[in-house]
DNA sequence: ATTGAAATTTGGTCGCC
DNA sequence: GGCGACCAAATTTCAAT
């Protein structure tokens, strides 16, 4: 990981279509060059995937909510987690500390959905309540951190 | 957006670098047709981009944070969404009911990066408080939902 | 809209530096 | 590690339907 492979992971951060050409003009090396490298961040885990970014509205998933799993006294964590992962609904899920177990993020297409996944969250066994907050609006989501220059020892 | 649209844009959810040649094998169509769908479909702004997904931990982000911003009596929102967009640190910012005017999904490398950054946010003009969950593990995250097949209406 | 075919570009492998 | 060359495969355009 030197800053050639962090150059090139921050712009299939931005682009994750463009071209071996393209990376190979964006870092100053030949594209051969590049699609090696490409290849071993794939292989080490550093590139997990290609994701297309999709307007939610336009795929009937215009209503997020962001809640939170507050589990019972002796609730265990793990089979809540994989009754979250069996919930399609749930986009993320996050195991965190503090007051709720889990913080889950969900996308649904109205609120009468949203209701109905409330409910088969609450009803998921060792789930004491949940603390649903409604996205009014998604300023920006996901959003690459730009590649940041190396820093500067001093002069 | 007919199911063949639907069943495009899902198949770019699950692999971004899927070729056209795939995605006509997927869908029963030709490369062009493919081809013009997508197309489409990008400058419909239903597809908004193509992301690699990259290991946090690998690129150096490897703490994630949620943060409730929580607005003063009279603050606006619009100044505290600008100083948002303006911290690189900030992920995601949804605008949201509730006493929060704002939640942030804050990637940074280790705690003390986290402790800067939660003082930046609370120097916000307009802002009162900050509220803020560590993610402790990331159970899953940005999971595309699989396309659903069209309601059947009963026989 | 969809298609097949044509022209261009890219992906992926190899030998060499 | 990086490079240029190579060929198979893909992207992209286009006229026809």
């Amino acid at each position: 990981m030197d800053r050639t492979d962090r150059r090139l992971v921050a712009a299939l951060r931005a682009d994750g279509r463009a071209s071996y050409a393209e990376l190979a003009r964006a870092v100053g090396l030949s594209a051969s060059s590049v699609h090696e490298r490409v290849t071993k961040l794939e292989t080490a885990g550093v590139i997990t995937g290609y994701r297309a970014v999709v307007d939610p509205v336009s795929v009937g998933i215009g209503v997020t909510a962001i809640v939170g799993i507050e589990p019972g006294e002796n609730g265990q964590d793990d089979p809540i987690a994989a009754a979250l992962d069996a919930t399609p609904e749930v986009e993320s899920c996050y195991q965190v500390a503090g007051d709720n177990a889990f913080v889950v993020v969900v996308r649904v297409a109205d609120i009468e959905e949203l209701s109905q996944v409330l409910g088969r969250l609450r009803a998921i066994p060792g789930v004491a309540r949940t603390r649903t907050t409604v996205v009014l609006s998604t300023v920006f989501e996901g959003r690459p951190r730009p590649d940041r220059p190396p820093t500067d020892g001093g002069s």
